[in-house]
DNA sequence: CGCTCATTTGAGGAACTTCAAGGTCAGTGG
DNA sequence: CCACTGACCTTGAAGTTCCTCAAATGAGCG
């Protein structure tokens, strides 16, 4: 752990909260199910919630092979800075996802987003009972799974034009947000410029023709959405 | 198993053949690692091998559900094909591969990139063990959590420039055969430029600008290739 | 208001794609 | 042995998309 000086709220590994608001056990069922007694063992494991704000780091690799993560609160990033300065992100963590099989190789880190708070889980700890309980070996394989699906549909998007990759992003995180009537996006411009691939301008460009197609339009609100027409949209993303 | 009609070689799930070439042992070995035991475990719950020709499918999402697969030789490629008609590829799996975490929401297609043949390995059965014994959990989840990782390079990989695409192709598919003096790319070029989100002639482009800046040379044969220059790709690659 | 940070807009250039043609190689049949 | 074929790869020229650089606009906050 001794890169936890990054750590905005440095983490007490000794310090076992039990979280107690309705939210984040709402939440954390997403991983458990309706398994009371899994929730019961995973909540045993965690340590937090530890509370980061915007553009912390959350943990580096070696800490990443320690624990595996839980967001409660907020939108994480896993991003790579490469050698010329050039950002990629990865991947985006929305509350509910349980993540963490961050290869060492890759050196990505994890950061915070948007003001964010995240449980750790002991990898070990889990590991170690998934060995005694199959349904935690499932939860697991699962979490990994879904996090592989993902990947994919990232890999899949990168080949796409500008115009798809925006559309195609808005859309999903609309639905991962719960389709609400407005898609309050998160997360900077700049983050999704680099998770898509994109200069922040072209993004730009994309959304904005997007808004003159009238298949989303923005409330004059900081970064709010609505996507309006969901047929053009689908037509736009392929 | 109803789209087996796919199938060159039809698949008789009744017949258990127990592999018996050192070659497929040794590749099976990378994923069973030097555990005898395991190996006889996953062994007993193959079908197979099954040969493919190239170009033939292998599996679609609905078959995947049901068996993860193992590469005994040859390349297999996971791909989809898209409304527009363009194809993209997702991964390549070479032999001692083993997979098949494919989200039915991707509607992958899993095909034979050359001649090819597979092990078949019945999900549930594996599932089934991964509850008895820790060490096959293990293998399930490390098996995913490297797919993952190689997804996620992927991601990375398709934000760079066409050069250091093709260069990172050729060196890390140099290494994922074992770094002989040449390398004899299995895959045609249509594959490639597919899995790398450019076109064939872009692809094209960007080797012969490697032969001349003589990072790579060309033996001629098929499709043969020297890296002569590791610096040199390494600086391209960034 | 005046500061900062984030986003938008425009103009020009670079990278990649498209379209079209030519070349190479292995297999096939005369 | 040679010509023919088809699949695959390469090359060139023109067009499109996206990026780069520069500047303007907008939003949030003390």
């Amino acid at each position: 752990m001794a890169n936890l000086d990054f750590y905005t709220t440095p983490l007490d590994v000794n310090d076992t909260k039990i979280f107690g608001t309705a939210d984040t056990a709402a939440h954390f069922a997403k991983v458990a199910g309706d398994n009371a007694s899994l929730q019961r063992i995973l909540s045993a494991l965690q340590r937090g919630p530890v509370h980061f704000y915007r553009n912390n780091v959350i943990a580096l690799d070696e800490d990443v092979a320690d624990y595996l993560l839980f967001v409660v609160t907020g939108v994480v990033r896993s991003c790579k800075i490469c050698k010329k300065g050039t950002r990629s992100v990865v991947s985006f963590y929305l509350p509910g996802d349980f993540f963490g099989w961050v290869d060492a190789k890759l050196s990505l880190s994890i950061e915070a987003a948007t003001d964010t708070e995240v449980l750790f889980i002991k990898r070990k700890g889990l590991v170690a009972l998934a060995s005694q309980d199959v349904r935690v070996a499932n939860v697991l394989l699962t979490a990994a799974t879904n996090e592989l699906a993902r990947a994919q549909e990232h890999v899949l998007l990168m080949s796409k034009s500008a115009k798809c990759r925006a559309a195609t992003f808005l859309t999903d995180l609309w639905v991962r947000l719960g389709k609400a009537q407005y898609l309050d996006v998160p997360m900077s411009h700049q983050d999704i410029a680099d998770y898509l691939g994109l200069t922040i301008e072209t993004l730009s460009r994309a959304i904005t023709d997007m808004e003159r197609s009238e298949l989303i339009s923005r409330v004059p609100s900081q970064r709010r959405l609505i996507l309006q027409n969901h047929f053009g949209l689908r037509r736009v993303m392929n």
